[in-house]
Parts: structure tokens; C-alpha cells; sequence
DNA sequence: AAAACTATCTTGTCTTAGACAAATCTTTTA
DNA sequence: TAAAAGATTTGTCTAAGACAAGATAGTTTT
């Protein structure tokens, strides 16, 4: 089934700002909908995707003069080149099996079989080993079977309903005097950052090594996101960010808000290399690429307060 | 301090599209904001108010036409009509000496006295009892705070971070045996609703009475909640929707719902009172307006199966 | 009276093309 | 090599007009 879209469903699908999408259609003669019989504008299927390539690339620093005339297979080898070398960390033979395994039942909507995998594998080797090893890498593999439509949108939902239900038990299940400790840790993701699986794999390394944490959840604006933190006063401040955020925009807020905020305070970052690579200053934040790195973090806060 | 908003700003605050505030300026006179050395528009605080004030009455049902070229204090007046028989329940001594102290609490961001009060609540007088008669009308109080300024946003999401926390514990010490039983529900909230709190509710109420439930999170486009839906096949599909929904747009979409979900899959909505007055048609959606209602309609459900 | 149909009005969103500032890239100068 | 200056790119704002879907009011029928 082929479908046809108007400017505002392409608006909402791809994030691209209506009055973007006519001047690019001005300046770069793309996209160049058909009109319906009072001249307005009508989208199809390809076009969608092909802009859902140039808002990707465009997210990782492209110019749209550059990506917004480019053909479709030009632009999907540019987005496999810049994604390839962080999805495809090499993988044992047996982990990659486990992780086709968990993608089929993500398939088949097998949200119990889904669960109770994870949850004995959790049991089995611990939360923190099942977080890096299992959890971080399927849900990049979700996140590139959905950029190229082998997922559902709500299937990826399903994923991540799953997934916050499986953490959430396995944090309940931890040592009950490890709850409310320091450092306090606030969570939150910034802007229209909608993924949560990061900020609770996050929360949940946290829960591990015993720290007092309260999570803002998604989306927080920026300015709200200081005056939460300036009210509860958290030792850390631990960010999330997915590799759906242009790295600029990640540095730039990182900068305002470090701005913003008391010294005391520490800002973390955690997620997506591609946002993480340009945040080098330790001044700025300090940035985690692997989730057991936030294990031995906590315990140099401890040590040195 | 006052600040200045572009039109952007006005847009992302209120919810109200660019296109349309240029428009209700051409046509009605307002908002009339002061220009730029660029000719662009700049608003004050009191057109935001405003602004805020507007879009609360159009959610109601009122007509742009009527409502924009209103005085401020006679949008207060209306606004406040319309809400007081919905916060306003009679209410006992006790009780609301107990929901004051709750909100000093969250004004004063005292996230550790409120979890621990509202957890000792719950461990006295049990999780149903204590989402009906406290934290249902003080998520109301908070949302009326809220407009009215006395409550900053940030402080929102921090009562939400603390209700989320205290309801998934709370679920968490339920009873095991009580956690897998038909019938199967799914929860979400569609279109840009963001209020977690009477999601959370409502899956506690489905979780003390034993249900397998599976929440999706909020704002589920209306496509993706129904794909999800027959890929899982829930027994019941449970929605919530807070006051800021216009109540013809819930009407809307639940129609649309149940056209698009097979007959054997149960609507259930509940949430605010003014959004819900509109579904009295059985056959559309089972609308709740009390938490308590749940309990014995799915002891009704169980009987009937 | 209640229900059904029609006509008028309301209102949000789309259209056009032009303008400009902030950000980024390129070149020149110190 | 680094900083300053200049050129280009690019997103977002502006205007007024058009139109379709929805809401209201008026008319006719049951």
C-alpha cells in the first residue's frame, strides 16, 4: 500500500519545518510534490523516505544545499557510512545469535517471550552486564531496522514499553539499603528528545551502584531542566541523548546549560557516540560511551567527597 | 522580571500555530504584539496570560470568534466557571488539610517528604484509596496551579517524577501472584498528551486488581496506537486523557478508535471530567470519571469471561 | 415538538514570493 | 598559525488571499 501525505503529516514525520520544505522545493527543486485540485501540496511514500535520509544527514552535520538534491542510494550510502562504524561493534558469535534471537520476537510482537528472556538474562549475569551487552545493542539494532522500515513505529513503542517494564522490575528487585545513597542523580533527556531506554539504562546503572536518583523523564525544556535542577540540587545531572539529536545542537545546549548551572553540580552525558564525539571538554560535561564506565564514575564521586 | 517572546516562542508555550495567531491578529485585533527593528513580532508577558487563557476556552468549545477579542478578566471569570464544579468536589477537613500540605510540599520542591508522605499513605490506607482521594485531586490542584502561574513548570514534572516513582513502587509491593492474570490491558495516551500521572493511575488500579497490562506511554499517534493494539490483542485498551484536550477532538479520535479496533477489543477512557461528559455512547468507549469504578468493572469483566 | 436537510458563517491552514539575520564557509590579513 | 573580514548558505519571518471542513442558524418534513 503506497500512500500519499500532506505538508503538515510530512512535517510531523520528519521534524523538517513546513516553511523548510517550500524553500527547498524553491531553492534545491526538491521535494517536488504533485498538487491536489486546489494547488496544495501532496507527498508520496518515496519522498518521505528520501527525506527522512536528508534530516538524518543533516542531523550529522551536512549542509542542505549538499544532501537536499542528492539521489536516494547516494544518500543511504552516506547515512550506512556514517552509522556503520558505531552500530557494528564486533560481536562473539553467540551474542549476535542472542541478539537476532530478541530482533525476532521484537518482530513477532512477542512482547512476553521478549520479557521474560530478558529478565532470566538479567538474573542469570546481572543487570549491568545484560544493559551493555544485550540491551545498548538491540536498541540499536531497533533503532536502524526502523530508519529502514524493517520496524514499525509501534513495535519500536512495544520495544521500549518492554524494555521500561524490565528494567523497572529488575531496579525494584536490587538490594533495598542501596536505594538512597549519594551522590543524587537527576535524569532527564533535553528538548524533543523523546527516547527513554537510554535515560533508563542510565537511571538503572545508577540503581546499581546504590544512588539516590529521581528521573525528570523525556523532554525536558531547557530552561526547565535548570530551574528542576537549581530546586533539588542534585550532585549529578545525568543526560541522555539518542543519535536522533544533532551533535551541534547537543554541544550547544550542553554549553548553555553548563552555563546555567551551579559548578558544584556535575553534568553527565551518556548515549549515541555520534552526539557524544564532539563533547571533548571536560569542562562542559563528562561524556560516558560504555554504561559500565558510570559504574567506576560513581565510585571516584565517592571517593573524593 | 518580564520578558519578550518571538512568535516562535508563543507557538511552542501555547500551542497555538503561527499561522492561526497571525490570523486571529488580522481578524479580531489581537494579539497586537510590538515589531522589531525587522518588522517581526514581539509579545509581552500579558498577551501570553492571555494567549493561555484563550487556548484553555477554545479547548472547552468555545469559538475563536468570541473568546480572542475578550478581556482578560472576563477570560479568567469564564475559565473559572468552567473548572470549578470539576476541582471543586466537596471536600472533608482532613482532606484537604492534607492535599494543602501536599502542595507546600511541591512548591517548596520538598520531593523526599512528599514521596515519603504519599508511600506511608499508601502502606495506611492501600493504593486505590489513596489515588481516588489524594493523588487524583491533587494532580487536579497542581493543573490549576499550574495555569494560574503559582506553579512552575518545572515543578510539574518534578511532582510527575515523584508520583511516577511512588505508584511503580507501590506497584512493584503488590502482591506477585496478582501480576498476570486476564484480562490483558493496554494503556497509552494519544496525540500530544503528555500527562503521565493519570496513565500511572490507572495502571495501578489495573495492577492491584491483578491484570496483565502493558503501558505504551503517552502521546501514541492515533495509526500507531491501533497497530500496536492488534498486534497485542489486548483484552482492553485503556486511554487516558487529561483537561487540556479538547473535548471534541477526544470525541474524535475515539471514534475513529473504535472503528479501526475489532469489536472484541474493550475501550476504556477515563481522566478529566470535561473531556469525558461527551462519551455517553456505550458503544464508542467505557468512560471513567472515578478510579474506583475500575476495580469492580473489572470484576464485571472477569464474571463475564 | 423532534428530526433532517440546506445555507450561511467561522475558522484554521494552505498558498505565493520576498526579505533578512544568524550561522557557516572561504579568503585575507596580521 | 591564528584572527579578522568577507561571502555564502539557510532557516524563518513577513504579507494578503483562498478555500474546505466544521459549526451555527434557518427551513422543511415527519
Amino acid at each position: 500500500m503506497t500512500w500519499i501525505h500532506t505538508i503538515s503529516d510530512i512535517e510531523r514525520d520528519t521534524g523538517i519545518a513546513k516553511d523548510r520544505l517550500r524553500v527547498w522545493e524553491r531553492r534545491y527543486g526538491f521535494p517536488e510534490p504533485q498538487r491536489d485540485d486546489t494547488d496544495e501540496r501532496l507527498y508520496d511514500d518515496a519522498q518521505l523516505f528520501r527525506l527522512r535520509l536528508i534530516k538524518r544527514l543533516l542531523d550529522l552535520g551536512e549542509r542542505a544545499g549538499r544532501v537536499v538534491p542528492m539521489a536516494v542510494d547516494e544518500l543511504q550510502r552516506r547515512v550506512d557510512n556514517a552509522v556503520r562504524p558505531l552500530t557494528g561493534r564486533v560481536l562473539d558469535e553467540a551474542s549476535d545469535a542472542l541478539l537476532n534471537d530478541l530482533v525476532v520476537m521484537i518482530k513477532a510482537t512477542d512482547r512476553k517471550a521478549l520479557h521474560g528472556r530478558l529478565m532470566h538474562l538479567i538474573s542469570e549475569r546481572g543487570i549491568s552486564a545484560v544493559i551493555e551487552r544485550v540491551i545498548a545493542p538491540l536498541g540499536a539494532r531497533v533503532g536502524e531496522f526502523w530508519l529502514s522500515g524493517q520496524i514499525a513505529i509501534y513495535q519500536e513503542h512495544l520495544f521500549t514499553a518492554v524494555i521500561r517494564s524490565v528494567l523497572i522490575q529488575a531496579m525494584e528487585q536490587l538490594p533495598l539499603q542501596s536505594a538512597a545513597q549519594p551522590p543524587l542523580v537527576l535524569l532527564a533527556t533535553l528538548g524533543n528528545e523523546r527516547h527513554e531506554i537510554g535515560l533508563l539504562m542510565a537511571e538503572s546503572m545508577f540503581a546499581q551502584a546504590g544512588c539516590d536518583r529521581l528521573s525528570l523523564g523525556t523532554s525536558m525544556p531547557l530552561n526547565e531542566a535548570v530551574a528542576a535542577c537549581l530546586a533539588v540540587k542534585p550532585d549529578i545531572f545525568a543526560l541522555s541523548f539518542s543519535g536522533q539529536n544533532a551533535p551541534r545542537e547537543v554541544l550547544s545546549q550542553l554549553k548553555q546549560l553548563r552555563g546555567m548551572l551551579p559548578p558544584a553540580t556535575e553534568v553527565w552525558v551518556g548515549g549515541s557516540a555520534v552526539a557524544l564525539r564532539l563533547v571533548t571538554d571536560i569542562a562542559i560535561a563528562r561524556a560516558f560511551t560504555s554504561a559500565s564506565d558510570i559504574r567506576s564514575a560513581i565510585d571516584v564521586w565517592r571517593a573524593s567527597h
